[in-house]
DNA sequence: CGATCCAACTTGTATATACAAGTTGGATCA
DNA sequence: TGATCCAACTTGTATATACAAGTTGGATCG
């Protein structure tokens, strides 16, 4: 059984190129293969290629040009901070470190859950973990993950440290995220945010909520997002 | 010379739905007539017609689910607070009003700007207004927006309280919102900020700037916005 | 009556094709 | 030489078609 044969032709291309570009067979700034180039070496029509390329131009690894070419931009890099579809980024390119407060743990939701759930998300639990994240090792942000234990295997026994949460699930699981709404804050810092992100009880922190939904029907991903704006700022593409 | 014909179909069908669906000719959760009946009342095929619903998705109008149709989702507000392609909201559907600090004019670029400018951009000057916003008659954020005067005609002129500048843009101009960068902070209010939005100073606020990116090439606009959290928070859907 | 099944719908994926429109570099012409 | 033009590329739009896969409600069967 060949199960895996289930994913459409243009995903694979999708996750072909993406590969390419993040590995750097693709250099930024410089052109992919032109799409009629790309029918004859995957073996599938334009249309179908286009479908793969628009994948691409939505999740902002490519920009198109009429009469030019696909440009090969920036990689975003999968911090997962704001933005859509893994495009997320932040803090420019500086040495980031990621501490696991909390391993992935099977939990109940918390009694009062800032955001509705769905059925099958009650039912089935969710999957706790939270991160503290350093940019040349002083603590930048803070954040508290719940996922739905729906269909994960093996989900808490894999390795997170210094890995993409959602490049794991898209990979991993097929769970692509599609969207999701978000609620920003300034607030000021309370004893344990101030402790966690070394700043001063009192001072501006940025807080944030956020419901991202997926390819999944009633799957989605909860996180509460505390980040110390002292001296950076939150940087995101969409 | 019917040169409003260049506009493509699907393009067309994209506005027309879009219309509809925020006059609330199809309301929230019922189904968008089906690709197959969209086809043969506006005279397309099925390609042509998932174009435009594609497009729908994209901005969040609807969402599809295979088997059953495109189903019709809460008309974002056009406030273009955060997210993309004008499908921004905030601050759930409370009273807003809209008070012009300055009304548009030409003016010459900060001489030093917190992005860089392209060539056109630089030479022809830009537009800049400030705005204040009220929810439920209380500040709630103040945005300084630069956008430039590049082949914008009488728009100086145009009357924009209650109204969405995007929309100007996208029905006025064909400049459509492609995407962008922004960077997020929580900061102190000083005396002005904290005059305007009635907070004391020293208070926590939530800054950023924002750069997005159009259809057009080398246009930006650019925004730096100041947001009172205190009550409320920035909501964005993506 | 109630469960099952299936036909008729829906959207998803894919092929094959055609022409329009923007870009570019080389051939041509003055 | 230097400017012009055009052919050959690129992506954008659109048609016509086919089958796969998910959804639904009604006919059928026990």
């Amino acid at each position: 059984m060949s199960e895996g044969n289930r994913i459409p032709q243009y995903k694979k291309l999708y996750e072909t190129l993406r590969r390419h570009i993040l590995s750097g067979v693709y250099e930024e700034g410089s052109l992919l293969p032109s799409e009629n180039e790309l029918c004859t070496v995957h073996n599938m029509t334009r249309p179908t290629v286009r479908h793969a390329l628009e994948a691409l131009v939505q999740d902002g690894f490519i920009y198109k040009k009429q009469g030019k070419g696909s440009i090969v931009q920036k990689p975003p890099q999968d911090i997962g901070i704001l933005s859509i579809s893994g495009t997320s980024s932040a803090i420019g390119k500086q040495y980031l470190q990621t501490q696991i407060l909390q391993k992935p743990t099977i939990k109940a939701w918390p009694k009062p859950f800032s955001f509705e759930l769905s059925e099958a998300e009650e039912d089935f639990g969710c999957i706790y973990m939270e991160r503290l994240r350093f940019v040349n090792e002083f603590p930048v942000f803070y954040d508290i993950n719940h996922i739905p234990n729906i269909n994960l295997p093996r989900f808490t026994s894999r390795t997170f440290e210094n890995k993409s949460l959602f490049d794991i699930l898209r990979t991993g699981y097929q769970v692509e995220i599609k969207g999701g709404e978000q609620k920003l804050k300034a607030i000021k810092a309370d004893d344990k945010i101030g402790e966690l992100l070394k700043i001063k009880k009192g001072d501006p922190v940025l807080y944030m909520e956020r419901k991202l939904s997926t390819n999944r029907e009633g799957f989605h991903i909860y996180s509460t997002i505390y980040f110390n704006s002292e001296k950076h700022a939150i940087f995101g593409n969409f």
